[in-house]
DNA sequence: GGCACAGCATTTTTT
DNA sequence: ATGCTGTGCC
């Protein structure tokens, strides 16, 4: 850039002082590098949070930082590349002709989740830290069934009490893991129903970490662990910590303690390190975030590091912004801000009551095609509800009424089982040590079952795992006559070059394949293998396999439909949305389901105080998600689903201990009543008795 | 050893 | 309604 006289900064224009503050933050020293120290953003709910980011990335790369060497973690993939694009067009703003051109990869080659980073960064140092680069990654199913394994291999199923299920014993792990606490400490302080069984839990665990060392599988904690392990080293380090002059990291509130420790080992002295975040956000600790790390983050350094707040939103109407500022108001401890708008007008934020939960799906279906017969398309409006399963009501009356929507959160696409089988084919051939794999895969075959499958999986494993041994195992004989095609199929797959460019043919070799396999084993084949076309047609996009099973596993769609392509863009859908699937998004109208105490905050997190703060500000983040309208939906009675027969059994549900009576004054309390839906009473008029019974027993 | 069936318990949010 | 575990038959 020496040629250039000053880069212009009419970029930055269109920032308020305190976002601008925020974006160049920092100094050109002599060597016309630029440096800055230590940085927090508190970002309120919708204070342009994305856009102050962006323009900090922008203005150090004008500044002349190598984009290549700058570092963005953020939480999800869709952050990543809204980031990168708004980045690119600032920077292509800012420099014209003048800058380098963007390589199509992205401007931005370094910036994803934690995790996907720590996976590009241990493929490429997975000698040093003992990895195959061909090591696979263990999606949540994946390593709650290697831990399944390793569970009934330790006979610990058969115990007189219940042993806790694979789910608990893969949260209580990835808690010890994530946390940095030992498992004693774990149990007690948040799975105390499980803390008899210590002992047998860390068997578990040290028999899970060896198991996936010998598939050369690692899950999601693994990635951060090696990660962190790599970087302890100081040597790597300062090697990898010197390659990126800049680290900034979005949604700092949701790092856990593992992540935070990376962070400090590449910026030391915070030199570098940039955070935005907002405390009042912070949502995750059942995946063990801390949000200690952002409240104690400026105080981490010496001096203390730059804080910069933005309060100013942009997104919501002043009412709704005060509803929302009296919640976080009563929290305690946080970094204290006060939203504001320039938009005064609107109507305060509806409390509404409803009969039940039929008539709240009802109403919300109701309010939302009143609201579209106004001119806000379906798009722009969303319901937002506590767990996945609150929106099972209202689907089906979407579904009855004919309205197009799409779900975030709950089931996902890559948990559909023929989705798997299909994906632990293409990861078996890639990891032959991958044994989750490879039971389910193997399994799919008539005739094996586990045992086969164990002999088969040992069998190849002693050959050093060349797939022409395949054709060696004798198969039950139920699976005698697929088996030859079966061998050739894997050996086919598994022995494609690793990282080969053209690999799109093995997804039809192995369609040909599954094809008798999904007619024998399921139902319903016709809408499964729609989704196997969509998985095709997910898989031209990556270059590589192992870039295609990789990132799938980190990055997965959040909703089916989410990587459909485009055709769907087109049409109007409402969404439904859990409240942290929510998270950056925003939408003209938001209704939020079920707001009764147990719901929010959730009845298992009334135990802790700290546990209810982090509910308060789920519903923080559910209220500041609407621009114009706000809905809560308070339905006085629900229906129990556990119970046995179908008696109408029912629970009153109570205000949210949240409803307090200052918050209340910020709204306006409706109750919505059936219009009047009791039919006119019919009576018989004779006492005849007629015996229906009998005729019917007559017929035959 | 595999498979089908019966009986039982069941804590939410996700990279 | 689901998913997991144990049982009994091929």
């Amino acid at each position: 850039m020496a040629d250039v006289a000053e880069p212009t900064t009419d970029y930055l224009a269109a920032l308020n002082p305190a976002q601008r503050q925020a974006a160049v933050f920092g100094d050109v020293d002599v060597q016309r590098r630029f440096r800055s120290g230590p940085l927090l953003v508190i970002a309120g709910a919708g204070t342009g949070k994305t856009m102050t980011l962006a323009h900090r990335v922008a203005h150090l790369i004008v500044s002349g930082v190598d984009p290549e060497r700058l570092l963005l973690l953020t939480f999800t993939r869709r952050a990543a590349q809204e980031m990168t694009r708004r980045v690119e067009a600032i920077v292509r703003r800012a420099l014209g002709d003048r800058g380098k051109p963007i390589p199509s990869a992205g401007l931005l080659p370094w910036s994803g989740t934690f995790h996907a980073v720590a996976n590009r960064l241990l493929r490429r140092y997975a000698r040093v830290v003992g990895l195959d680069p061909a090591f696979s990654v263990l999606d949540r199913g994946d390593s709650a069934d290697l831990l399944d394994v390793v569970r009934h291999d330790k006979k610990l199923t058969s115990k007189s009490r219940r042993f806790p299920k694979k789910d608990t014993c893969l949260a209580i792990y990835s808690r010890c893991v994530n946390s940095r606490q030992p498992l004693a400490g774990v149990l007690q302080s948040t799975f105390p129903w499980c803390s008899d069984w210590e002992v047998e839990l860390a068997d578990l665990f040290r028999g899970y970490v060896l198991r996936k060392q010998q598939n050369q599988a690692l899950d999601y904690d693994d990635l951060l662990l090696y990660w962190s392990h790599l970087v302890a080293e100081p040597e790597f380090a300062a090697d990898i910590g010197s390659w990126f002059d800049h680290v900034l990291v979005d949604e700092y509130q949701d790092t856990n303690i593992l992540q935070s420790e990376i962070l400090q080992a590449l910026k030391p002295d915070g030199n570098g390190l940039t955070v935005v975040g907002d405390d009042a956000q912070s949502i995750y600790s059942f995946r063990a975030a801390e949000v200690d790390n952002i409240l104690g983050f400026a105080d981490q350094y010496l001096p203390s590091a730059r804080i910069v707040t933005l309060e100013e939103n942009y997104r919501s109407t002043q009412p709704i912004l005060d509803t929302a500022n009296c919640l976080i108001a009563e929290s305690e401890r946080q970094y204290k801000k006060n939203l504001f708008s320039q938009r005064k007008d609107g109507a305060k934020p509806v409390y509404a009551s409803v009969e039940d939960t039929d008539a709240e799906a009802e109403f919300v279906v109701n309010s939302v095609l009143e609201s579209r017969e106004q001119g806000i398309e379906l798009k722009q409006q969303a319901v937002l509800f506590r767990s996945a399963h609150h929106s099972d009501r209202l689907e089906l009356e979407l579904v009855r009424r004919n309205i197009p929507y799409v779900k975030y959160g709950g089931l996902k696409f890559l948990e559909a089982s023929h989705v798997k089988d299909m994906l632990s084919i293409l990861k078996w051939a890639e990891n032959a040590r991958n044994e989750v794999a490879a039971f389910r895969v193997l399994k799919l075959l008539p005739g094996m079952g586990p045992a086969s499958a164990a002999k088969c999986f040992a069998l190849l494993a002693q050959a050093g795992n060349d797939w022409r041994t395949l054709a060696e195992f004798k198969a039950p004989a139920a699976a005698r006559e697929e088996w030859p095609a079966f061998c050739e199929l894997l050996q086919t797959l598994g022995e494609a070059e690793f990282s080969a460019n053209d690999w799109h043919w093995q997804i039809a070799v192995l369609r040909k394949w599954y094809q008798p396999q999904l007619e024998r084993i399921y139902d319903s084949v016709e809408t499964r293998e729609a989704d196997l076309e969509q998985l095709e047609s997910i898989a031209t996009r990556y270059a590589t396999r192992e870039r295609f099973l990789t990132e799938l596993t980190l990055d997965p769609p959040a909703a089916a439909g989410d990587q459909a392509g485009d055709p769907l863009l087109d049409e109007d859908y409402l969404v439904l949305s859990t409240v942290h699937s929510a998270k950056g998004q925003e939408w003209d109208s938001v209704f939020v389901l079920n707001f009764s105490d147990g719901n929010f905050p959730s009845e298992f997190a009334t135990g802790k105080p700290e546990a209810i703060e982090e509910e308060r500000r789920l519903v923080y983040v559910a209220m500041t998600r609407a621009k114009r309208s706000l809905h809560l939906v308070a339905p006085l009675r629900y229906h129990v689903t556990q119970q046995r027969r179908d008696g109408d059994k029912h629970v009153y549900g109570a205000r949210s201990r949240f409803m307090t009576k200052a918050l209340m004054a910020t709204m306006q309390q409706r109750w919505f009543g059936r219009p009047d839906s009791v039919e006119p009473r019919l009576q018989p008029r004779s006492d005849i008795k007629i015996d229906v019974a009998g005729k019917l027993r007559q017929m035959w």
